[in-house]
DNA sequence: CCCATATGTTGACAGTGTCCACAATATGGA
DNA sequence: TCCATATTGTGGACACTGTCAACATATGGG
């Protein structure tokens, strides 16, 4: 943490690091380059050597963030019972985003642009929510469930980080999630008008 | 537009016109307060005169934008066949952000807050999406249907917007959206071991 | 040992959100 | 009608931010 002489030793970690605290501290609207650098112990400008700009250490904290969630996930995946793939990984998904929302929110702004790093990391995400929903389904799932399972857990994520959507007293978010994709998953089944294939 | 006098007339609605003009142009985190008084023919501190800060601003047009998106669900139900409301109230969601995607983003950034008329506009889209489900199944819908057609819906078009989901060639966003959702509700026929209430 | 390179610092500039004092206009009661 | 007063817009100022250019300091290979 402290320096010993004029350099760091480790400072592009390190701004990282400090990013990351600050980002669930202060949220991502305020997060500022300066106070990161300021939390580092370092001068406004030292940032510059690492990072291009505040976009590009942004980017460097969403794709962790993209990382650390799809390592969450394939653990999930790899933990969880057969045939309960598909829940597993919504339920790490959300947790992770729970447990930092700041970080969560500032991947979600970031998802928007068309930086190739976080567009290879999103399709990582969403090859492990394919194996998954293959997993689940036993065949190769179709393309229009991986998408459909995806799109469901990342809009559960987002509702329940925004405090939109809360589990009922004494439910645990666990247990929401079950419910909620349980639900979803077999809505088919009570309201057959919705099957048919409407063109 | 332009001014006549010293008085401007209405800048009040002014200023979320010029904002709402920006934050398509611009993207919703180089918004700037001064821009939008600029954009407005105004000085950088008539804002202040009805809108306590830009925070403010910017949950006003969020809130337009909710207040929006809810008119076109609700219109899109109503045109809707029988049976189909889920499936419509889904795809108006998508068109409305794919046509204004800054004000999407920003009004997702936004619901995080704690305001209470965001809030509002907020159940006030869920009630929409409760009516939907209730039409399509017929009886009314259990809560944790509603909750997954609606984060369905919310990450459908998240994914939508940032392009991290794209319809195939020659397909096009209502035929993806139908395809996905219809996908998604009858996924339990076709993986009987996920409907197992498995605790 | 010395110099090229990597890394950190200082100073500066434009732009931003916001506060304050002030000016111009509208409004309503005498 | 006239003027006190509230409403609305302006100008100036301040702290802060992202970023650039110039400079200082360490580090490692020849």
């Amino acid at each position: 943490m402290s320096r010993v002489g004029y350099h760091h030793g480790d400072l592009r970690a390190s701004l990282l690091a400090s990013a990351l605290e600050l980002v669930e501290t202060a949220g991502p609207e305020q997060l500022s380059l300066r106070a990161v650098a300021r939390e580092a112990g370092v001068s406004p400008n030292a940032p510059y050597n690492h990072y291009a700009d505040k976009a590009a250490l942004l980017a460097a904290l969403a794709l962790h963030g993209l990382e650390q969630v799809r390592e969450s996930m394939v653990a999930a995946a790899a933990a969880a019972d057969p045939g309960d793939e598909i829940f597993a990984i919504t339920a790490a998904a959300v947790r992770h985003a729970l447990a930092r929302p700041g970080l969560y929110r500032l991947t979600v702004a970031h998802m928007c642009g068309d930086d190739p790093r976080i567009r290879a990391a999103e399709d990582a995400v969403r090859a492990v929510v394919a194996g998954g929903v293959a997993a689940t389904t036993g065949g190769s799932g179709a393309d229009a469930l991986c998408a459909g399972v995806w799109a469901l857990a990342q809009g559960l994520t987002l509702l329940l980080v925004d405090g939109a959507l809360k589990p009922a007293p004494h439910q645990t978010v666990d247990d929401f999630v079950r419910a909620t994709v349980q639900a979803t998953l077999t809505a088919g089944a009570a309201a057959p008008v919705a099957v048919e294939g409407r063109r």
